[in-house]
RNA sequence: AAUGGAUUUCGCCUUGCCGAGGCCGAAAGGCUUAGGAAAGUCCGGGCAGCACAGAGCACCAUACUUCCUAACAGGAAGGCAGUCGGAGGGAAACGCCCGGCUGACAGACAGUACCACAGAAAACAAACCGCCGUGUCCCCCGACGCGGUAAGGGUGAAAAGGCGGUGUAAGAGACCACCGGCCGGCUGGCGACAGACGGUGCAUGGCAAACCUUAUGGGCUGAAAGACCAAAUAAGUUCUGAAUUCCGGGCGGCUCGUCCGGGUUUCGCCUUCGGGCAGAUGUCAGAACGGGUAGGUUGAUGGAGGGGCAGCGUGAGUUGCCUCCCAGAUAAAUGGCAGGGCAAAAGCGAAAGCUUUGGACAGAACCCGGCUUACAGAAAUCCAUUUGCC
RNA sequence: CGGGGUGUAGCGCAGCCUGGUAGCGUACUAGCAUGGGGUGCUAGGGGUCGUGGGUUCAAAUCCCGCCACCCCGA
């Protein structure tokens, strides 16, 4: 039995092609600290799945130390967990007249400095309104 | 007790809410989830694939001794050298004893190369200033020549055993005492080596982290290895091979052979007209190129495994018994937020204490044994010194 | 995960293999030449040789450990 916070493992975006196909044809901005990167694409007939993908990335370029790394990108993770549920009902408001569409959002931390959780969770919840309104 | 040094062990605890991975279960649910370095990737092995007659050369690595180990460039114990500290001895130099630290610690009478500048001379020794003897310039002074010498001066990182005496024209291991070195056997030790004894006057540096010599070891490639499933392997090109045929029926010893009937591409040669031979084309099969695929399972977590007790060993370790199961992810889980506590730091204070901050280094990626590097702090043991008390 | 390379003056580089003196271009400062500027000529300053040890009489150079950066392999 899944809680509405929960963050199972197929809400994840993996895969060669898929990050491919993200990065190479999805819209991109910048919600500071993130660039968010999404895309959409055709839920294949008898799939139920209609929950966003997500992938969170974290350059090693500027945090050397893996610890570092682990630390901001599950921030962001919780930071997307909690306010999923808001986000999940944002979206099928408005998009249930549509086709339903797989969604797949990219979140990029290019900050140089680690920000407080305060801060992270509060432009999650901008980047999220950002993400309903232009699907 | 304080300070310093060495070694070893540990390296936050806890409550609530919401989550993630793995295993068990039909479900409810239960159990479990990061380190001492998980790091750097510097060594060694397991494991896997490929290669493989034997020997040598080349290349790379290691280097006091003995032991430990699956193995090692690791570890333990010991030897020697250097250095620091301590106690006592001595006028001092100094050697002896105890303790800590450091040591890439085999070989330089196998060979080659190099040793800048300075200096006379930098390696089969040499003589600038000197010192001594002697000859010539009539003599002295002095100059020049010949011979002896290496004590003194000066240079240098380094000057050819040291120091004191005897000796001498002046000197010199030329000779002598002490110290140092070399050689020899003896004794002790598994050995590195040590000890005393005897002999020998003893020019013959440094550098092998320069080439090199000796001894020992090393096949190559690494989980992106390797195995399996799914998907894909199209068109085309090249090479190799097969049948010369195909269909239906009967018989036998039935993956085959034989008989009968029917059908059947082309060209050349031969023919006993049944057919045979050679190639080309086509057909089938395989390989290579080209092209395509980029998901999943396994490898992969029970092991040179951890803990306890006992035996052996100075020790690293090892043997026996008992007991435990202790991450297994895959764009990658092991967490986020809020609160409490305990260390610690800073400030105030004589102290008790109060206030504030609030954990260091850091995140498994096939697995083990080491090394190296980073680290707030806590505890224990041993040693040294100082002070106090008994 | 595995392999290779580079750190020298403000900037770009040589010297390292074969150890003793750190040099070149540009930039900077001063002077000369010009009425002034550019160009040219002359002189000069500027270096923890990435960092910590070791070998050696002596280390940018040889050896070992760290740090930073770059490149290659699916």
């Amino acid at each position: 039995m899944k809680g509405p916070f929960s963050f199972p493992k197929s809400e994840r975006l993996h895969g060669k092609k898929a990050v491919d196909l993200l990065f190479g044809s999805g819209r991109a901005w910048l919600v500071y600290p993130f660039r968010v990167v999404i895309s959409e694409t055709e839920i294949p007939e008898g799939a139920a799945g209609s929950a966003p993908k997500i992938l969170i990335s974290v350059s090693k370029k500027i945090f050397k130390k893996a610890h570092d790394r682990n630390r901001i990108k599950r921030q962001i993770r919780e930071a997307y967990r909690t306010q999923k549920p808001a986000f999940i009902s944002q979206l099928s408001g408005r998009s249930s007249k549509s086709l339903p569409k797989q969604i797949n959002v990219g979140f990029i931390y290019i900050a140089k400095t680690q920000e407080a959780f305060s801060l992270i969770s509060a432009k999650m919840k901008r980047a999220l309104n950002e993400i309903a309104s232009r699907v």
